[in-house]
DNA sequence: GCCAACGTTGGC
DNA sequence: GCCAACGTTGGC
């Protein structure tokens, strides 16, 4: 199957780009998801794809780089972790409620492509990152809306 | 810090 | 299965 796109929001607090740049051969796993839209596009993930890392809630809002999928999902451990925010009871290590999938660093940019000017793109009309109220943290791209982000960098 | 919009929970 | 209450997200 061809490659397919997507956008992960992160608040660059907890991990932003630079996280990913500062070892660029780390894989970092995406865990502690726990949306349901969410997590079943990251059961979609192929190994390959390719993600704009998205900084949410913070000084400079936009995109600010790229990673690649290099583990497609797996259990998320997070979700059996007493001690962890993202511990989840309801969850069995039979049949694991939440998902995780590993990133890797594949370009930062050179400066954040900011909301408001991704909202100006024409391409990016129908993409539910520039709706309004929307709250959903793994987002697919189209070729076109990913090729047309990339031509604003 | 505010607050609108949304997803989830739980009583019925 | 409905829906009000609640907690969270995320831009401003």
């Amino acid at each position: 199957m061809a490659r397919q796109y997507w956008l992960m929001k992160t608040e660059p607090d907890e991990c932003s780009i630079d996280d990913f740049a500062h070892d660029p051969t780390k894989a970092i796993p995406w865990d502690g998801v726990r949306n349901y839209q969410a997590r079943n596009f990251m059961r979609e993930m192929q190994h390959g794809d390719q993600v704009f890392i998205y900084h949410s809630s913070c000084k400079d809002i936009g995109i600010a780089g790229m990673v690649e999928v290099v583990k497609t999902a797996y259990a998320d451990p997070s979700q059996f972790d007493p001690n962890s925010d993202y511990v989840d009871n309801k969850s069995s290590k039979s049949n694991p409620r939440w998902s995780a999938v590993d990133l890797i660093f594949y370009r930062k940019f050179p400066r954040v492509l900011s909301l408001q000017a991704i909202k100006g793109i024409d391409a990016m009309q129908e993409n539910p990152l520039i709706k309004k109220g929307n709250r959903l943290s793994v987002i697919p791209f189209t070729e076109n809306e990913w090729n047309a982000i990339l031509a604003h960098i």
